[in-house]
DNA sequence: AATCTAAATGAGACTTATTTGCACTTGTGT
DNA sequence: ACACAAGTGCAAATAAGTCTCATTTAGATT
């Protein structure tokens, strides 16, 4: 099964016009493992751990080609340094709750919200490609531990 | 009117504990004057432009300072670099489309999409302290130029 | 007005995240 | 199997922001 995992992913890199490298396959496939939060170096350091070779500069020109493709979503939590997480189909899309105490996300989908968005794009004849909506504050575990 | 725009800042700086320096009231007054999203580079040479005699870090630790004392707004378009802006009361908070061509932000606030943001936090037992929503794309302006 | 002291500043070294130059390697079309 | 552009690794380079520490200053005190 992971064999055809990986033969998934290659076809998936092609279709993309990316070659389809161990590099690329073994990052793609702990992206959709996790469907976490990863940044960059927490993505390098488990890649080194699952005996990968692979170096910084290969995992962030890899992001950034994934990122481009649509592959992989950029997430922007204001502290610093990018994460990313496997791009998921507009059907799945999703914005962040993120807690100031323990820095835990909550994702959260309001589809009012989104429509309040198209129409706002609308009103400044903007066309909208990505958005952003990060709600920073307290999670209810950290309010109950205080 | 200078002056006495001077005597205000210092009399603001005061009321939340900090000295009013020479530093410090330069810099509010240029966000006052421009109500521009600068970084803290461009507010850096902004400053020494007009003469004023300021380092970097007291750049970074005043903008932290009043940060902290809400006078100023972080703000983050995700380009790995903040921004900041003079503090608006509540009833002028806003949020941002951001041209992907040309760099422009846009301002703009939906009460819809603020009471959809209250009631999501409610419904995860949130407390919210601030929020970013920001919507990347074309303008209208990149839009007629292609 | 002179004095005191904690807070603030300046200069530059340092850190962290990310990018880049370049020689070497590897997918992939032929 | 071959050729070559695309991709990679390494180390050096940037970029943004933080920190240290000696010096200065705002504002309280006499």
């Amino acid at each position: 099964m992971s064999v055809s995992e990986n033969q998934e992913l290659k076809q998936v890199l092609r279709e993309h016009e990316l070659k389809a490298t161990n590099q690329r396959i073994a990052l793609l496939k702990l992206l959709d493992a996790t469907r976490e939060h990863f940044d960059a170096e927490e993505i390098y350091l488990e890649l080194l751990k699952k005996q990968k070779n692979v170096s910084r500069a290969t995992v962030y020109r890899s992001l950034e080609a994934l990122v481009e493709q649509d592959l992989v979503t950029r997430l922007d939590f204001g502290d610093g340094r990018m994460r990313f997480e496997r791009s998921k189909g507009d059907d799945e899309h999703h914005d962040h709750l993120i807690c100031e105490e323990c820095g835990k996300v909550i994702e959260f989908f309001n589809l009012e919200m989104e429509a309040q968005q198209l129409a706002t794009c609308e009103e400044h004849d903007f066309t909208p490609s990505v958005h952003t909506m990060h709600i920073f504050g307290t999670c209810s575990d950290c309010k109950k531990n205080k």
